[in-house]
DNA sequence: GGAATAGTGTCTCTGAGACAATATCTA
DNA sequence: TAGATATTGTCTCAGAGACACTATTCC
């Protein structure tokens, strides 16, 4: 080493998440108003700085439950965002991360509906800060890739469910709506049936299915 | 802000880069030996520290220019890595990239061919440290999807190429041979042929094709 | 002509999507 | 019974892959 290794310089970083969940027929992203300028008072994402010996899935987790008091699930990385000037308090870099969680665990919480892929935060605020919604974006093409590769891999169903809980699940995921006989057969090899059928329900009722342990969709 | 800004720790951030590029017949990632501790002598992947003021971008370009001597195309991220006792000098993050170019761009390197999926390095080492081998995977995955999705999108071959050109820059990408019919159709939609001929070869000449400026591949 | 490579026609198989028929419940 | 929803049969279409045939060059 041909300097002391404290000399060099360092950037601050920070993530970011992207919290998701289905709100009703479609997707939301959980935001906060920001306390601390250069933002205050705007609408974001939570985040925070990355402490010192902590991984970042954790700092992710820890952001959630310090902004908007949510435990997360698996917190996932998407990428660094690394311009210079996003913040004004220095060079802060950001890894932005996703989750996607069940609606009853962001009961309270601030919920902007995506429409057209954009989040639609609050009051008359058209953007988010830093970047944010790029984050979003990226947030959502991961889930709908992930709904797209897999029967429910954020386990957002209780078990055993019907094929109509779950394509509504995936329409919301997808943003639009599904063929149900298409559907069916997409899912139906990952799943195997229960003898037990639904109950209280209008109509012929539906076999109630459980996910085959391992088992992916072959293809969206 | 409750303290000062400098107060707060700050990880070092470094990024290491797989540079690709097409050996022969197959893929193959630049390496060279560390000459600091705690791995000098071991082979691995060119990385360097990010400096103030710099893209992440721009550190993979130079750490490709000042560890191995070349300059870079488009350097991609693939994603953080964070483990926290990946360097026994401190904390140290690092921002994996790829970037994918030409062989003659890369003379008087040293590469490690891929021999299925893991980067084969000179003499008896097995394994590159600090998480190399994970990255030359997912730099390689990346360059598989890339070249599903689109037909040069490192603008490795020269134009006019002749599909043959085409095909074989695309099996060795895939690390399998492609069948030559099922080859043309998927890709002939994206290009659009000269009227000239391949000229001084055996055989039946082959058309000279260039890409249509935009276009992709509908499906791989 | 013979070898070698380029380019194309065609058959099969599989999966997506559309449509509609049948099945089984509630009111 | 009517209404609602579930489940399945079947048709069509498109694309991947396999195979083989035709085309055009050099020797």
């Amino acid at each position: 080493m041909d300097r002391n290794w404290d000399d060099w310089w360092r950037p601050s970083v920070a993530v970011d998440v992207a919290l998701l969940t289905v709100a009703g027929e479609s997707l939301a992203v959980v935001v906060h108003q920001a306390t601390q300028e250069p933002a205050a008072g705007k609408w974001l994402l939570p985040g925070t700085f990355l402490h010192e010996g902590e991984l970042l899935a954790d700092a992710a987790l820890r952001a959630l439950r310090d902004k908007i008091g949510v435990s997360g699930h698996t917190p996932r990385q998407l990428r660094v965002f690394d311009a210079p000037d996003r913040d004004d308090r220095g060079r802060v870099l950001s890894v932005a991360h996703v989750d996607l969680v069940r609606a009853d665990r962001v009961e309270g919480c601030t919920l902007a509906p995506l429409v057209g892929g954009r989040a639609h935060v609050p009051g008359r605020q058209r953007r988010m800060p830093y970047e944010h919604d790029d984050i979003v974006q990226t947030a959502v093409s991961w889930a709908r890739q992930a709904y797209e590769d897999a029967v429910d891999p954020a386990d957002l169903l209780d078990e055993p469910f019907t094929l109509a809980d779950l394509r509504r699940l995936h329409a919301a995921v997808a943003g639009e709506p599904l063929p149900k006989d298409t559907f069916r057969r997409s899912v139906t090899a990952a799943l195997h049936g229960t003898g037990e059928l639904a109950r209280g329900t209008v109509g012929r009722p539906a076999e109630l299915f459980r996910k085959t342990p391992g088992a992916r969709r072959e293809r969206g």
